[in-house]
DNA sequence: ACTTCGGTGAACGAAATTGATCGAACGGTT
DNA sequence: AACCGTTCGATCAATTTCGTTCACCGAAGT
């Protein structure tokens, strides 16, 4: 990664999640604070993005953003790893099913090199992310759910009905070994649950501070999924509670 | 593998993700570094890449951003303004279609303040503008097209076809007295059409540099264009020749 | 057989980028 | 107001990359 093209990546992150900490950039980027600096320091002198203690955010985004952003911030190195993992799954000639979510849009900027994919995606930021990338991306048209760049709605069920996909890449917001996959929205579960349906294999992408959580509509039961990616900071009881049923639990390297 | 041949590969690679850096450009094409910087030498001069420190990007969206950017402060005034003028046309309450476009996104971002408002949209962009937003954003499902962010395919005219919006605001490749609007891409062409079908009224949004520019495919006739909005810097014959045909043309007032 | 020519690879000095370190400034806390 | 941890900015050394020059190889022509 050239200079020129991290500054792009820089840019990409900072638009997707509105505000980004430099420590999460050096992080993500895996380069050094100091480089990262100068390449903030240069990117706000042409005003593509504004500059705050600590971090950095959207140029025009003064009072937008809390929730998105917020989310993304959490576990920022652990969801880069869990992206990783998640994208070696994926070759080429196959397609795919990306569902939202911060974990899922780093899977997403990882895939961006494979050509001869297809992707169909209900996120408006990883359709984002693959734009340029020569994955033919489809877009699950409907409401749009501004706290979570989610399009909903039984359009996008609708659309994801008559499909058939290898994996189906989603992440909810709490996944235990009894309950499995959860979400507070309900029309989010709604289009998980057509995810789900429309995929052979359902392979959840959730962080550590994911585990145990159990929120109010559960999408995806524990005998639905094929594969759980975490990181190593996985709780070891819910991670064995998992593997006793059948799951497949990868814990992803630390470094992404 | 001759010359040629390899910088075809170099132009394929780089279109692919982005952003290539020389040694990953030397290492696929089992060469030299020496020649590759020859080659990418040679390509830039052509324009077909834009090249950096260490690498090489793809020449129009060397980022999207800084093109963005660039293309913002460029013509600053004249987008601001008629981004402005175009939303004071929009009252709370009314359902309104946004194509895509860096001039139609400019007016989406105006539009954020309003509520009850539904805006349905085929541009991806457009989406997250007003993703937090207080008004209802439909997104029309389909296949993505990188360049322009843009959703297109039968699915997203299907979509729109239901619909009966009061306003459209579309905003092509080129606008002539004779020809009406004009874009060079055959899809996105389609989906104007089908945008043009689904509302009571179509708002041509053009800066003054597509003022008289034809493209391949017409999409909009002069007689269904109820309105253009362009900028002071218009050339007066074109003006002219368009409120000949009945068409109000609004010149949107210079801002900051 | 020899020469010329287009293209390629190697080597070297020049330039740019990068990362570590240190003092200063900032933010939050007591 | 003073403290402490973090972040910022600047300098310097080390690495990488750039551009030029030169030598080599194979093909085409004399």
């Amino acid at each position: 990664m050239f200079a020129a093209e991290r500054r792009q990546a820089i840019l990409e992150l900072v638009r997707a999640s509105g505000a980004v900490s430099l420590r999460e950039l050096a992080d993500a980027l895996k380069t050094s604070d100091v480089t990262i600096r100068r390449d903030v320091r240069e990117l706000q002198e042409q005003g593509l993005l504004d500059r705050r203690h600590g971090g950095v955010m959207r140029p025009g985004g003064l009072s937008r953003e809390a929730s998105y952003s917020q989310k993304a911030r959490v576990a920022a190195g652990a969801k880069a790893a869990i992206g990783a993992c998640a994208a070696s799954m994926v070759r080429e000639g196959e397609a795919i099913l990306i569902g939202p979510g911060s974990t899922t849009q780093e899977l997403a900027r990882r895939l961006a090199r494979l050509s001869d994919l297809t992707v169909v995606t209900n996120s408006i930021l990883v359709a984002e992310a693959l734009a340029h990338a020569p994955a033919e991306v489809l877009v699950a048209g409907g409401s749009l759910r501004g706290s979570t760049y989610a399009l909903v709605g039984s359009s996008v069920e609708q659309a994801l009905s008559g499909l058939r996909v290898r994996y189906a890449f989603i992440s909810g917001n709490g996944l235990t070994p009894t309950r499995g996959l959860s979400t507070p929205n309900v029309q989010s579960a709604g289009v998980d649950r057509a995810m789900v349906a429309a995929a052979q294999s359902v392979i959840v992408l959730a962080d550590h501070t994911k585990l145990g959580v159990d929120t109010m509509c559960q999408t995806v039961p524990v005998e639905q999924i094929a594969e759980v990616i975490t990181d190593s900071a996985a709780d070891p009881q819910v991670v064995a509670d998992l593997r006793a049923q059948d799951v497949t639990v990868q814990l992803a390297p630390d470094v992404g």
